[in-house]
DNA sequence: GATAAAATTAAGGTAAAAGTAAGGATAGCG
DNA sequence: CGCTATCCTTACTTTTACCTTAATTTTATC
């Protein structure tokens, strides 16, 4: 029913020069049409009326078999810091060409902060994040643990402008400005 | 509907170890369902009744996208390393002239990380990956694995540089440099 | 200026991983 | 059916990187 041609000799002749995936959209939902359709090597015939959501999903489900790669973004996984760029995938602190990696408990730490990037965290819950069991008098090793995030991702770590600390509280990330 | 359970937990758990193609055949037309298979990775999604045929045709389409001819397979499947190649496909690790064989468990392991390189590979996931079966108990195993592994890979096993511990969380490989 | 909170430093302890060797399983072959 | 070679696992000791402790100094707030 297209203006010049009909569809289904598009595809055929289609298929014959590019493996570039279609999805056939149709106002017929005719057995035969549909059978036509995917015989002649179309990965998908959907029929109108349809859910805009399901064409989107069967969308990227086709993309995702044809050109792979369906892993979990990682780019959202990291933290940007001025010039420094934290990555938690790999758990390394990349600034211009330099590279340093965190430690366990570092990296459980910094991410907790991440997560909460702006606000206060207070000692407790960063203790509970990094020590799964009881989460106590570890307020003396956190600070030293700081410290030692604060001399691979400040400047000058004893005037720190990422990793704040609120006194009586807690410590906090600031805000990307 | 199922006798034990609902198919929709079984699609989400199992995508998450394997990339086996799915097509749900139900029942329920309902446009939820539908959405919400096809959100979980379903490669496709038919109601009853539906036509064998076009049941044919799909399963062949998908197999298509995914065994099919368009694979550069050899390119993916490979892993450089410095100045050794190791060939997943033929399971052998050359460099310079040599040539040294991969067993099934360093195959399985090496691969796992291969396919997050540059990533933390938690020694669970590993496990998970190279033994199907209860993947607890190995870690002991996994170390000597990747010994071997490293006696196999790296120029001075003991001082790695590709195959990289990440101490408290698991293994990882270093990103090409 | 007093006081409590946090920073700083260095040393030591400790659990995680490395390393090694020997025993068991398994598959291939005669 | 047994023999052999290869690979996997277990068990144990040693090493090391990271974490913790502890004691002193600095800083912020009242």
């Amino acid at each position: 029913m297209l203006p010049d041609g009909d569809g289904f000799s598009l595809i055929r002749e289609f298929r014959q020069h590019s493996d570039v995936p279609v999805l056939i959209l149709s106002a017929c939902d005719a057995d035969d049409d549909r059978l036509l359709g995917l015989g002649l090597g179309a990965d998908d015939y959907l029929t109108k009326p349809f859910l805009p959501r399901e064409l989107i999903l069967r969308i990227n489900n086709i993309l995702k078999r044809v050109y792979g790669s369906n892993q979990p973004a990682l780019e959202r996984d990291s933290l940007l810091l001025g010039d420094i760029l934290i990555d938690f995938s790999s758990g390394l602190i990349h600034s211009g060409k330099t590279e340093k990696s965190l430690t366990a408990k570092e990296f459980a730490i910094l991410k907790k902060l991440s997560e909460n990037r702006g606000n206060i965290v207070t000692a407790d819950s960063i203790c509970q994040a990094a020590w799964e069991d009881g989460y106590y008098g570890y307020e003396n090793t956190l600070m030293v643990h700081i410290r030692r995030l604060r001399e691979k991702i400040e400047k000058d770590p004893s005037h720190p402008q990422y990793l704040l600390t609120v006194r009586g509280m807690g410590y906090k990330l600031a805000k990307d400005s």
